[in-house]
This record gives structure tokens, sequence and C-alpha cells, in this order.
DNA sequence: GTCCGTGCAAAGGATTTGCATAATC
DNA sequence: GATTATGCAAATCCTTTGCACGGAC
């Protein structure tokens, strides 16, 4: 129930809330902004500012229900945080985004931050590319 | 002489961009953003418009003088391109920059985007984290 | 009932752009 | 001299914030 999964991270359960939630877990593609979040809300007759849906996606982050990836487009991009950690591949044509986890590239990532002094607290390797699919059609 | 080298990219010689890219190239740290150039230039009794540093920056990049990155900190930085790719390691409190080179994961990246038939055209791997320095000032 | 959440509009920071003037080739 | 650059100010994009009202616990 997602009103228990609000509750639980310490945030009141609102229609506000409970809807942009619901748009995360069943966002398809995973990968949303909020202007993304905010159009379907309105597309489903929901009347919610953006400014709240900024506000919410900021809560769901602290919460770290929600991970915030900032790709090299000016935009913040918000994806629901399940599963394990995984790195992107963006394309830069359709902004499509796919996952993926290399076991050997993890481990030495956690090797170079020792070789530098760094208490690493974070990481993200993406690969920018042309996905198939828009490759295809300029073909 | 830095005349030449803008010559060479087809940009005409003017004395902001010789400024500005005489600041890249004796930036310390590498890694500057416009902001950081823009009041160096103050500094040095230089009359830029924070306007033309932009404007600099962007035709810079075109021409791959420099390389530009978005790090998850909402505001660009700039480094010179010269030697080889590399990646970077971030503090998150002195926002210090460092580089690497990791062979394997370079190979790695390479497989991964072809097994999800991206055409790959970039790629940054950052690690975030707290430096040396930061850490031992907190402790 | 108290406290927190929301909508609205305005503010904010980084970056870009239009326009008239000034410099380079 | 023609074309491209620059300075200035205004505009733009994404995101955050202040305030008064409404809803959750």
């Amino acid at each position: 129930m997602k009103k228990d999964k609000l509750l639980k991270v310490g945030l009141k359960s609102t229609a506000p809330r409970i809807k942009i939630l619901h748009m995360l877990e069943k966002a398809n593609p995973r990968h949303v902004s909020a202007e993304n979040i905010y159009k379907k809300l309105l597309g489903t007759g929901e009347d919610i500012a953006l400014a709240t849906v900024y506000r919410v996606l900021l809560q769901f982050e602290q919460a770290r229900l929600i991970i915030r990836h900032n790709f090299e487009e000016g935009r913040s991009v918000f994806e629901l945080a399940e599963g394990a950690h995984h790195d992107h591949l963006v394309c830069i044509q359709c902004h499509m985004v796919a996952e993926f986890v290399d076991a050997e590239i993890e481990k030495r990532q956690v090797k170079i931050a020792m070789q530098a002094g760094f208490k690493m607290t974070d990481h993200h390797l993406t690969i920018y590319g042309v996905c198939q699919q828009c490759h295809q059609i300029q073909t």
C-alpha cells in the first residue's frame, strides 16, 4: 500500500504524494523528469502544481524512495529506488535510458577511490550514444 | 602561440579569447567554471562580460579546445582538452577534481555499449566522495 | 486544534540571446 | 569595408521559496 510506504518514511499520506508515487511506480520508461510527471498528472485530470511535484520529489529523494540523476542534459531525472545499484546508457537523440551493471567495473572503482585516498560516497558511470532504434531510423 | 591556436580552429584572434584561453591553460585546479574564469579575469583588471565568457567557452568546446563536464552540481566546469580521455574523482565537499584512467574499465564500457546496440559517442565515469584532505580536517 | 502540505506567484541561479557598437581580417 | 565579436540588459530554462489557505493526524 502506497499510504504505508509513505508513513514508513515519515511522510504524511496526502493525495499529491500518493499520485506522484504511483506515477513513479508505473513509469515507463523508468526514468522521468519533474516536468514529465507534472504533464502526465495533468493528462489524467489531476491538478497538482509543478512546485509540488518538485517538493515531493525532493522529499522522496531524501527518504531514499527515489534516485535523482543529472545526466548531461541540464535537467534532473528520477527513478524509483528498487533493486541494486546500476549504471546507465543514455541515447543522445531520444533520451532513452537503459541500465546495466558490471561487477568488474564496480570492483575497480572501489580500488581507484581507495588508491586516491577518497572515501567514496557514490559513483556514476554513464555511456552516451545513439540507441539501435534511433540509428536504424536514420539509415 | 595562442593566436595561431585560435586561427587554426577557425576563430578570430580577439583579446577576450586569448585571455580566456590563457586562463584555461594556466588554470590550477585544471577544472574551472565560467564564473571562476570571469572572476579571475576581473581580478587581473580585465573587463570581459560574463556573457562573453560563456560564448567563448561554448566556441572553444565546439572547436574541441576544451571539454565541458556537468557533474552533479548544477553548473558546468571546463578543462583544457589535452592528453587522453580520462575519468574523474570529485570531492563533494571542496569540489576538488582528480583524474584517472583504467584500461580495463574502458574496454568493458565498449563491450557493454556494443551489447546494448548503442553507437557510443561518449562516456563519463565519475566517482564522488570525500577527498583525503577534507576527511582529515573533520577528524 | 496544531502542524504540515499545497497552490500560486514571485524569486533564484546558471546560461543564452537580441541589439547596437566595436574590433578583426 | 564586410563580417564577426563584444558588452549590456533582458530573456530563458529549470528549480526553489514565501505566503496564505486547506488538509492530515
